[in-house]
Order: C-alpha cells, then structure tokens, then sequence
RNA sequence: GGGAGCGUAGCUCAGCCUGGGAGAGCACCGCGCUGUGGACGCGGGGGUCGCGGGUUCAAGUCCCGUCGCUCCUCCCA
C-alpha cells in the first residue's frame, strides 16, 4: 500500500522553500524593528488551555482542535492558535515580574481539523506578536502599524488591502451588550438558521459573524458593539482612531466584525486582501485584556495579531514575486575514468572545506552531460581525466564565458578562490 | 457540516461522450559529436490509468462505493 500525506497537511518543496525563507526573514527582522523578541513554546499544549481562552464554544475548538489522550490518559491538544501558549509561557514563567511590557512573537506551525481548500490547511503556519503588559491605545496602533508595514515589507501595495476594524468592549460592557443582541435576535428567530438559533443561547456575538443569507436582515438592524461601550473604553478607541489617521493607515469601521474567538475585549481587527475570494484575511488580531488573568496570571492587559503565512504566499505567488532560481554553486566536479572518480572525491572535500560550494556528478554521466548538468547548477566546471591527472593537474572551465585553462591541482587546491573569479561566496 | 468539478508517465494534459492498441509535449537517459554545456536530429527508459467493487467476451472509457485534490458555502490565518 502506498503511504501517502495525511489529508490537509503538505509537503513545502525545495522550489518554494526559498520563498518561505524570505519571508520568515522578513518577518524576523521587522518584528525585532519593533521590539519584540521571539519565543518558541511547545506545539502541543493541555487541550484546557484552548478551551478556557479560545473558547469551548468557539468553532476552533469545538469542532477543530486536535485533541487526544496520551499515555496517561492526560487530554492533550495540538495548538490551534499560539496566543494561548505564549500568555501561558507568560504566566509560568513570570515574565510579568520583570516590571516591563512583554513584546514576544512567534512562528510556527498549527492545527486545525477543517476541511482543506486554497489557501486552508489542517496544518499551517502562523507568524503574530504579543504586547503584554500596557492599555495604551498607542500600543494598539504600534501592532496594526507593525501589521500593515510588514505587508509592505514583503511587497504589497495598500491599494489592494484593506483594514476592518471594531471595538467590542470590556467585560463589564459584554453583558449588556450580549442582553441587547439577545433580545433582538430572540424577537427575529424565525429567520435566523439553525447555527445562529444555537449561538443565540452559547454566544449572540457570533451571529454578527454568521454569513448565511437567511440572518443577513436581522443582523443589519442589530445593536452595534460602538454603542454599548463605557466610558474608558470609548475613549481608548476614539484615542486609537486618532493615533491611526495621525499615522495615515486607513481602516474601515465594521460593525459585525466580532472575531471567532473569546478572548477579544475592546480592539478587534483584521487585514484582509481585495484578491484572495473566500479565504481573504491575511491576519487578524485584538485585544485581550483578561486574557492573562483568566489562565491565573495577575490582572495583565495585551494587545497581538496572527497572520497566516500560507496566505502570504498565495498572495505573493500571485503577484509574481516568487521565489528566485535556484542558488548556484561554485564548482562542479566532473572526473572521467575510474581514476578520476576516485581523486574526486577527496578534491570535493578539500574544496568544501575552504568554502568552496561545489558537487560532483555521481550519476555516471558522459562527459557531455555531466558538462550540461554543470552548466546549469555551477559557475565552473572542474575536469579530471587522465589527461590531466597525469600531469597532476585539472582543466577549469568558465561555465559563463566558457573558457578553459590548465592549472597545477596542488595550486589550485591551496587557493582556489583566485581562480574562481571575484563573485565566489 | 452542505454543494460542484477533477484524479491517465516526474510535470502539463489528450484519450472517456460512441468499451477492444495506454498516448503527446516537456523533463530524463543514450547516440550523432571516442574528453567539453545551452541548438538540432535520431533512438530509449519510465504508467497498479487514485483505490475497491460491479456490468461485459472485453473497462482508462459505463455503474456504485471510497480516498485525495480544487472551487463555492461555512469558518477562519
């Protein structure tokens, strides 16, 4: 029987790696632009962890987490979002203690039961960062400056992207808020499907979310989150908008924008691409100011998003800005004869171990081939046949410009860097 | 979870409607060119036709099931 890759896990081939490795790059850099500091907590977690912050009522955990026992009958989970472990880590560690905001980011991979499409993978891979320890709006500006100047970074226009942005309250506004929604959707039920009859009584906030046809009327003429804030939360998010227009990112206001998961208090947003169709939030994030507290930290607000790099990708690939070819190597050995092969072999090692990026042809091509082989993977072709290791010599070709010459194999090999021009590594 | 399309050589696909030789292009290997690449010509290797079952004298082709991929929906990154 063949074995195959598990349903919704791919494998990322040598000729998209290159791609993949710019990016992280990027994302590397310009988070630590930023202050924030990587951290690399485990993939799998206490499947607790999720359902106390994610949610148990959420779709990601309800419905797509993987979870299973271990060998102590333990309930454990692959991670299905990061920000959960790092607030974990957070705690455990005590990282609250050193007085100061926490600025973390992460990337890796994550896990989802769905069902796989473009662009949607059981696993994926998640970059995001976590700002724990500060309210101030600033902060939710710095994160969604940090999320826009990466799109840019890695060669998105403005144009085609587009911020949905939202305040959803503190916990002390959740409940009327929720009351409120309740009480109009309880007056609307008939048209509601049969998801949002349930979320009704689990999470009327959800249904803002919902996107089936049936709910649209009603979700429409629902009370908007805006409405329903305090004081101190209005405040921190008119502060916010203002902070945003003084940077001049643009955002739009979207009401129905809740997110699928509980943790978010007051900012939720996401960056979404006008050329992705179904699948078009390039990330997304909020905060969550009782986050910490809930997993039995001391009272800690935060603020973070996470992107999806298989988005990027998409996204990139599309636009043509893929990856580059194939990096060269400096040198290829091609030896004739059994003679040859066998001082090859020792010269690659040589050769290697002064820097020199080269391979040797192992196929047993002929000479014209191999030469072919060469010329498409290395700036220089280096020949051992019996011609030239009778003199103890080797023949180098310029694979560019295509001009041999002779050289002493004992002057070669104690230098041979200047003999492989000036673009060697 | 619901709906639709597609699985044939390493890759892109034709063949299926109207059942009977498993094919093309690219890639790979060899030769022309006995030790020198990109061109050209000739030749060659490579396939459980996704998998399982059914109909039939005969199935890549028709039928059923199943797995996978893609797209929409849903959800989200």
């Amino acid at each position: 029987m063949k074995v195959e890759s598990v349903r919704g896990m791919r494998d990322i081939l040598p000729e998209e790696v290159p791609l993949w490795q710019k990016l992280e790059e990027e994302i590397r850099s310009l988070f630590a632009l930023y202050g924030y500091k990587e951290i690399r907590p485990p993939l799998v977690e206490l499947a607790e962890l999720f359902s106390r912050s994610v949610g148990e009522a959420t779709d990601i955990v309800h419905k797509e987490m993987y979870v299973f026992p271990d060998k102590k009958g333990q309930m454990l989970a692959l991670r299905p979002e990061a920000t959960a472990s790092v607030v974990r880590a957070y705690i455990e560690h005590g990282l609250y203690a050193k007085g100061d905001l926490a600025k973390l980011y992460y990337i890796g991979p994550m896990f989802r039961y769905e069902k796989p499409q473009k662009g949607r993978q059981r696993q994926f891979h998640q970059y995001g960062v976590e700002a724990l320890g500060s309210l101030d709006p600033a902060l939710d500006a710095e994160v969604i400056d940090l999320a826009w100047h990466l799109m840019e970074r890695v060669g998105l226009s403005r144009e085609g992207l587009f911020l949905r942005l939202n305040s959803i309250g503190c916990r002390e506004d959740r409940p009327a808020y929720r009351a409120a929604l309740r009480a109009h959707f309880s007056g609307r039920k008939e048209e509601l499907c049969p998801d949002c009859q349930r979320r009704l009584q689990e999470n009327p906030l959800r249904i803002l979310d919902c996107k089936e046809p049936q709910c649209q009327g009603a979700i429409a003429a629902a009370p908007k989150s805006l409405d329903f804030l305090c004081e101190k939360c209005r405040a921190h998010f008119e502060e916010l908008l203002a902070i945003l227009e003084d940077l001049g990112l643009s955002y739009e206001l979207d009401p129905r924008l809740v997110r699928g998961i509980d943790y978010y208090t007051r900012t939720v947003f996401e960056l979404c691409s006008r050329e992705l169709g179904a699948q078009d939030a390039l990330l997304g994030g909020g905060r969550y100011d009782d986050l910490v507290e809930l997993l039995g930290g001391p009272p800690t607000p935060g603020v973070g998003f996470a992107g999806g790099m298989e988005r990027l990708v998409l996204v990139l690939s599309q636009h043509g800005l893929s990856q580059d070819e194939a990096s060269e190597l400096d040198l290829f050995v091609i030896p004739i004869g059994e003679e040859g092969k066998r001082r090859a072999v020792g010269i690659l090692a040589q050769l290697r171990r002064r820097g020199i990026s080269a391979d040797l042809d192992y196929m047993g091509r002929s000479l014209r081939k191999a030469m072919s082989v060469a010329a498409r993977r290395a700036r220089y072709a280096l020949l051992l046949g019996p011609d030239e290791l009778s003199q103890n010599s080797a023949t180098l070709k310029n694979l560019v410009t295509g001009v041999s010459s002779t050289a002493p194999l004992a002057e070669f090999l104690s230098n041979p860097r200047s003999f492989l021009g000036s673009t060697g590594t």
